[in-house]
This record gives C-alpha cells, sequence and structure tokens, in this order.
DNA sequence: GCAGTAAGGAACCAATTGGTCTAATAAACA
DNA sequence: TGTTTATTAGACCAATTGGTTCCTTACTGC
C-alpha cells in the first residue's frame, strides 16, 4: 500500500563501503557519499540516519564479505592450520577486492595501474578511528579480536611441530594478526606485493 | 634589529607532533592544533604556512626522533641482525613514547590508564593519508622504504642461519617491517602489547 | 628614539561540513 | 480513486573548516 523503495539497502551500503574503503572515514564527505550510493541526500537520512551509521553498517557489510570467509578458512577444522594461514594470506595478496577494483576502475583511465588495491578497509579502519568514536572503535575492535581468535584457531590445528616463534606460544595468534594488519597497511601505501 | 621569536619552532612542531600522533591528520583541526601549539593564529601561518606544511615537519620530526634511532641500531654494523631487530622491537612495545605520554596524561585524570600509547604516527599516517594528499603521501613512504631497508640491513648482518621464512628470502625485509607496522597498528587499538 | 619585526588577538573570509526540511512527484495497493 | 509511502531536488541550517588580514602591543639592535 505504498510506494517501495527503489534503491537496494544493501547495495547501497555496498557502494558506500567501497568509498569508504578507498577513501577512510574522516576524508569522505557527504556529497561524495550520496553520489558514490546514487542515492539522494534525503533517502540517506530516511534510510539510514547518518554517516556514521552507514559506516557501521559497512564495516559489517565488510565483515560479512571480506573478513568472514577467512574467518571460516581458518577455523575450518579439515584444513590443516599452515595451509588455512597461508591460504588467507594469499587472499590479501590476490587483491581480495572485486569491488574496489570496479570503483577504481570508474575512476581511473582505461584501467592502467588498475592493479593497485586499497589494502583492507577493518586495518585502515584501525588505525584512523581509533581514537574517535567509541562505537566505530567497538565494532573495529570487535573485529580485529575475531580474526586473532581465527588465526589462534588456525595455529592450534598446526601438524608439524615446526620451532618458529612466529607460530607458537601465547601471543603467536597476535603475531600473525599483527603480520596481517602490516601487509594490508604497506600494500595500500604501495610498499607491499 | 628585530623583535624575536617568542616561541621555539622546534618545540612547537614537537608539540603539534604529538597532537597529530594521538589524533591523526584529518582529525586534528586549526584550534586544537593552535592551543596545543601554544601559539595564536597569526604566529601559526607567518611561520608554517598551513597546517600541511606542519605536518610534513611533524612527520620529518619523528622520523629524526624516533624511526632514525632504530635504523641506527639496526645498520649497526657492529650488532648481530638478530639483536638489532628484537631490540627495535622491544622499544616499540616499551611505548616509545615520551611525549605522548605526557600529553596524554595532560588529558586524562591522574595519570590512571596513562599506560596506553598512541602507536607509531608514521604507521598510522601511512594507513590514513595514503591516497589524499602526495606530497604527505611521498614523505611517509619514503620513511617505510628506509625502514625496510634497514630491516634488510639487519637480516644481512644475522649469525645464526636459522631456517625461519620470516628471516629470509627477499621479501623477508618487507615481511619484517609489515610485523612492526601491525604491531604498532594494533597496540594503537589497544589489541596489542 | 627609531626602524624593523614578531607577537597576540580578533575580525573576517569563502567554502565545506553533516544534517534538516519542504514540496512536488511517483509508485504501489486496496 | 484515494491513501500511503518513497522518491527527488533543492533550499536551508548552524557550525566548522583552513586560511587571511589588520591592528595594537612588545621587543630588539642600532
Amino acid at each position: 500500500m505504498a510506494r517501495p523503495r527503489a534503491f537496494d539497502i544493501d547495495e547501497a551500503i555496498e557502494k558506500a563501503m567501497n568509498l569508504f574503503w578507498r577513501m577512510g572515514y574522516n576524508a569522505t564527505n557527504l556529497p561524495e557519499l550520496l553520489d558514490a550510493m546514487e542515492i539522494s541526500r534525503g533517502s540517506f537520512y530516511k534510510a539510514f540516519g547518518s554517516k556514521k551509521d552507514v559506516f557501521l553498517r559497512a564495516l559489517a557489510l565488510y565483515e560479512r564479505t571480506y573478513v568472514e570467509p577467512g574467518i571460516a578458512v581458518l577455523e575450518n577444522a579439515d584444513m590443516p592450520g599452515e595451509q588455512a594461514i597461508a591460504a588467507v594470506f594469499e587472499a590479501a595478496k590476490q587483491g581480495q577486492s572485486d569491488g574496489v577494483q570496479a570503483s577504481l576502475g570508474a575512476n581511473l583511465g582505461a584501467g592502467q595501474e588498475a592493479k593497485r588495491t586499497y589494502g583492507c578497509l577493518l586495518c585502515s579502519a584501525a588505525a584512523e578511528t581509533a581514537y574517535h568514536d567509541a562505537d566505530i572503535a567497538d565494532a573495529i575492535n570487535a573485529q580485529l579480536a575475531r580474526l586473532i581468535r581465527a588465526f589462534g584457531a588456525a595455529l592450534a590445528r598446526q601438524t608439524q611441530d615446526d620451532a618458529e616463534p612466529t607460530t607458537h606460544g601465547p601471543r603467536a595468534a597476535e603475531r600473525l594478526a599483527q603480520s596481517y594488519v602490516g601487509f594490508r597497511i604497506l600494500q595500500r601505501s604501495g610498499l607491499s606485493a
């Protein structure tokens, strides 16, 4: 009995996520965000409430789309731990950013230098917004904590009993997560491939 | 034959550095910056020109104060590579943020929770400003590249010929730098200690 | 004392920020 | 057809952004 929403909420959030991914939270302003989401200011505030809410939903979508598959691999009891960890790092190396690549292609000319990635939204956001907003910080820290635990689960399934300190001890999962985050930050800077 | 500058340029930049360290570049606004530097708007623009210029100088000061000592250790030919690398990570763990601790103490009550650090200005800035300003990105990437090279120098001086993939191969220095950056990002988030 | 410079403070600037509101239109369903 | 709701575009908002200008007040060395 009423006009249905013309845009898809999830699609709009996905477009927002891709912009936040590239720009970071602070550097994303409303006009650009509305442009990327392809909705009007009115629809934006009616459907989502605020920029911060959209960012939190984008973070949640990022988790579902990019983080959880990795966590599933790390926690997959049928896969040896070393193999799971290697697979997660390999996925990060391969870009793991379809949507980003797409939006990048739209921005650059004819796909030249289109190989550059924006790293990891979660990792970048951790560095940027840690001290600014408690809600955002909580959401990010929860995701990072999940990731660390998943690395721990994979480490616990290791088949080889090697002596690498990186893969043993109480802080081994933390250290693996550090490597992952650092990789993705330097990847964003273009210094790691 | 003229009135001398009443504030010390380097001290002002140091205060700015500490604020940028805590807040990041985008989230630092002029009034807060002037307040932290304890100079007036007029003096600010006469002496430095712009917020961006101040940030670049703060980055340079950070490099001199916090990055170069680490690089010197890593490149110290008299110290075994493993030892140098361990020392750099240990320094990062210890906080390595005197100025920041001081400004933190001023913000919080009576020093409670004063142990929290802001991670590493360079690492956080790498994540935040990579795609926004070319000058800033260049300055950051140059510093990161120096750091990676220094890790490489330390690796080349290794005494033990262990089989850890982390410490061998062409990308070993890059991997060490990743660990370092990731450590400091998670440190800022409070998830690594 | 005087020239020269820097200080602080405040007024002022245009542009942008995230966010609100209105009015007209459009689509669905009963 | 009428009710309901979502749509768009745009005006509008106060607050904030980084930055400029100006005036008065120091302070220095000659």
